[in-house]
DNA sequence: CTGACATATTCCATGAATGGAATATATTGC
DNA sequence: GCAATATATTCCATTCATGGAATATGTCAG
């Protein structure tokens, strides 16, 4: 009788997008949005939340970039990073034309036109 | 001795964030990013998963009204929403003077030392 | 060195999301 | 009505995230 030992590679190290699906953490980064840097104590006293809670959703926003940390003293200070906010604004801009912006319906429907023009090649469109 | 029934009204609803949290809802997405209407099986076609999980998926996108749907005999055609993306990239936008753009540096520190005036009143920013 | 403070980490129980298989519903064509 | 097609729904096991309590780590003041 044989075992056979197999290493499942799970854990896909959360991205940007998991990072924000939490309010919570989308409210610390609303608490980051001057622009400075905060002590972990301030997040606590600003968001009224036990202080392990916010340092572990800190963590997770560290994991993917959104924020950046140093050290001063015995504090830490925290700090929004833009470079992985940019690739959700970004990413959904992607889609700007979906909502009609100033953008008038002649050229949307043209622009639409065009996208159905590529998708056609294999009968996929309606 | 006595039993008190209480009405935990847990389950939030899933808001749009969270739907954008896993990656293959994501690839619907870009999938209906042509701005047609597509039935299911030519997004199963497309993404090459299981119906049944291309089903749930798209449930999860309707119920945060990403996309809608409508009934064409025995098809289902679904069609991507712009607003609720929309919110998603107007709050990412707030973050915007976080990545450089193409903004000065002298206005961008203008924009901070603006920020902190405002955060100042309670002894919260370093 | 000691005590107080600031923050991170671990542990554990619970709840929620995921994946897959099976099955249900609805619609069309015959 | 019956078979086939298109899609949705249910069920179940498993994984993963959360929340809270407790505890560990690190740093400063005296």
């Amino acid at each position: 009788m044989e075992y056979i030992a197999v290493m499942v590679a799970t854990q896909e190290s959360r991205d940007v997008f998991a990072a924000l699906a939490e309010p919570r953490r989308r409210d610390l980064i609303d608490a980051l949005g001057d622009g400075e840097s905060h002590a972990v104590g301030e997040l606590v006293a600003a968001l009224r939340l036990p202080q392990p809670t916010v340092s572990k959703d800190l963590g997770v926003l560290r994991e993917v970039g959104i924020v950046s940390v140093t050290r001063r003293g015995r504090h830490r200070l925290y700090r929004l990073e833009g470079e992985p906010l940019r690739q959700v604004h970004d990413w959904a801009k992607t889609f700007e034309r979906f909502w009609g912006h100033q953008l008038d319906r002649v050229k949307q429907q043209a622009e639409r036109m065009a996208a159905s023009e590529t998708a056609s090649k294999e009968g996929r469109s309606c």
